[in-house]
DNA sequence: GGCCTGGCTATGCTATCCGCAAGTCAGCGA
DNA sequence: TCGCTGACTTGCGGATAGCATAGCCAGGCC
């Protein structure tokens, strides 16, 4: 076992449903084009065109999603204009948004050890060069490793 | 703009397919099925009735998700005997799997603290219990902020 | 030899994700 | 006033995700 379980959760029998804080996440940004967009996003992109070039989908798709996200507060779509333009509109990251980076690192960081084709962009500590990596730490300031983990219902 | 890029990234002009590690991640693990049967796997489940039941998925949805997952490495299946029983399967993490933790709990904590319906169980540090979460860290040891990371291609 | 149980497999359905193609709409520039 | 361009919107169709129900099969028990 892995990680040890206490209250509830080491007693029920059943689903969890919305009680889950992974699954409820994931059914605000579960979809393969939502983390595409916020990966663009992060990478500085704020306008409908950019998306949708960058991220290589279709309009369609990437209006759908970027009007769920918007409702849904990880992104705001504020207007702004450029001289001698019309009023248009750009997306960006909110709070809620940018709290999403260790999630996308995470992953990102699976992908480029783990999936098949390995490789890929690093992140580097800017000024100390040194690779940038998502790890457990307790607020205590100590590094944690999976044994050494108790979840509370 | 949040994060610098720098290099081939930076020039870009459209979308990078197949070289960015989250997308590889998500082609592999981008399911909300798949990420509930690990986040068991983590709990400690390893028998096929136990995942179907806490999950909530029918049993061809976990049957052929497992099965992906087994494929691709992240959970490995294997034979194992009661006494009195017959021979069984049960589907326990390999280290592939092990590493997608980071990734499990950076969506839960973003779940309990930005998802509509707030809370949900809290992960502890064994001993210390000072609650855990995961962070920016560069190989130096220093930890880091979205400002200051750059992704060099 | 027949029943039961755990672990699947098969069939049929709906909903969502995504691509492709075409249409809309507002406003600047000519 | 006409066209162009950026930002969508609409319609169609295929693929995947998921649910429900039912069936299958191996092996231990009676």
């Amino acid at each position: 076992m892995a990680l040890r379980l206490t209250g509830r959760l080491a007693r029920r029998r059943g689903a969890v449903g919305d009680r889950c804080p992974i699954d409820r996440t994931l059914q605000i940004v579960g979809s393969r084009s939502a983390f595409l967009l916020l990966r663009e996003a992060f990478y500085g992109a704020t306008r409908f065109d950019d998306l949708v070039r960058l991220t290589g989908f279709t309009e369609a798709v990437a209006a759908k999603r970027l009007k769920e996200l918007v409702d849904h507060g990880l992104l705001e779509r504020r207007p702004y204009r450029q001289p001698g333009q019309r009023t248009r509109h750009e997306y960006v990251l909110t709070e809620r948004g940018h709290d999403l980076l260790p999630a996308l690192l995470a992953l990102a960081q699976w992908g480029r050890t783990h999936s098949p084709h390995k490789g890929g962009p690093t992140l580097l500590h800017d000024g100390c060069e040194a690779e940038v990596r998502v790890v457990m730490q307790c607020d205590a300031g100590h590094r944690v490793v999976e044994d050494e983990l108790v979840l509370t219902s």
